[in-house]
DNA sequence: GTGGTCTAGACCACG
DNA sequence: GTGGTCTAGACCACT
């Protein structure tokens, strides 16, 4: 994997989630599928911001979040790495983000009227396109 | 159950989901679980801000998303009442909908690190819960 | 048309409708006719209740509306955009609706006792004005 | 005509209009198109009340609205009957609360993206219901 | 009593 | 600056 190639990420401004909020969802999951690995470089602020159009501020929020949940690790004058792999975060943090996702999930979800099978297959395929190689 | 009787709500302040949201989901949930059937009389505005220890605005803003929705019925002077359900989204809507829910699902909880099984076994659990008349 | 130029929106103090419909009712006219085009940036909230010489609460009721329903995309630190159409409601439910809308309508308008045609001539010229796409 | 037969009246409870309200509409209705002639019987407060199910405090606020607007007389001791039809209200007025319907109606019906044609169609099929005889 | 509207003013997150 | 949330308190129409 070459270093400092552009990131598989894009921007949609129909997204109601905060610009910054998109980088780091996006980000988590390029880690989380394997396709950023250990030590990685990421592009420069100032040249994410240009691939994506966007206000270098903003750019460097989203890593300044992922760098204190322990995502990227910074070094002066060099740049952006992804970090060793760690336990980020207590387990009953984790516990009560995965409970908050849920919740909001279902009750977005219920109001659609879907069965649940449909659901269920639509998370395990979305979470297979992330998550296999933790898994597998 | 008799009627006006307190909504099986909680308030959680650490929960990112503004309040009136966290209302709406607990009621589309409690409605789609059947715990709340047609018909049914709900608190009225301000037995349920005394209820919850917030606003009766902000209870006021949640029932009139809902009643703006279609799940629920307003008649002043009477109360809200459960409102007959209907298909009320198109297809593509629902589907974009799903979508941007699942997208959003995913990427909160890549970040947690759980295994995909447990995931899957969580959702499934909480769209049972949710959705007994549907896999029943 | 420049962007974030008021709107052509008043509010009839005599009108029975209350503010915020009043406005939900106008920029959704707006937008079906085409005065307001994909992307076009709406005033902001406090800049149109300055305009309209109303509490911006009322204003930004007024635009939360429009964006549950699917009319304008609303990006903090941004402002509000005319949202990419879609179709939003089935087809039972924009029946259900027209016909709602049929019954009340006519209900109003036997009291006042005018001709058919008069009222048929008026409703037709309403909606030329806010249907050119449709129609021409 | 048989004098204190039942209204053809429903009140529906999905009706976001209050109760009286549905009543006003509906015996207007019944009055503009024919189907209650002057100095026809109407039932009494409570026979209405029995008959639609309601309160008798809600059927009377609905006679005496009809009857302040002069659709009605109301004879002590006898009961109400049709009024002769005179100008019960200014031009100005009627003018006014034309232009408020159909602003309404408008509004409401362009969120429907229905084509022209088709409202139109719907508009005279209802007001022909209604208008037939004071055109023809 | 009920729901609905409006104002006033505060605070937050976003860009 | 932007939109979004919440509180506090007033007033209205309906039953």
């Amino acid at each position: 994997m070459n270093l400092r190639s552009p990131l598989m990420l894009q921007i949609a401004t129909g997204d109601p989630r905060p610009i910054h909020r998109q980088i780091v969802d996006g980000v988590r999951r390029l880690i989380a599928s394997g396709e950023l690995t250990l030590g990685a470089n990421l592009p420069s602020v100032r040249g994410l911001a240009l691939q994506l159009g966007i206000n270098p501020n903003t750019v460097a929020k989203a890593y300044s979040e992922l760098t204190a949940e322990g995502w990227l690790d910074a070094r002066a004058g060099l740049g952006l790495f992804v970090a060793a792999p760690r336990q980020r975060l207590s387990d009953e943090e984790r516990a009560r983000r995965l409970d908050e996702a849920l919740t909001r999930f279902v009750g977005d979800v219920i109001a659609l009227d879907y069965p649940a099978g449909v659901v269920l297959e639509r998370v395990a395929g979305e979470l297979a396109l992330c998550l296999p190689k933790k898994t597998g």
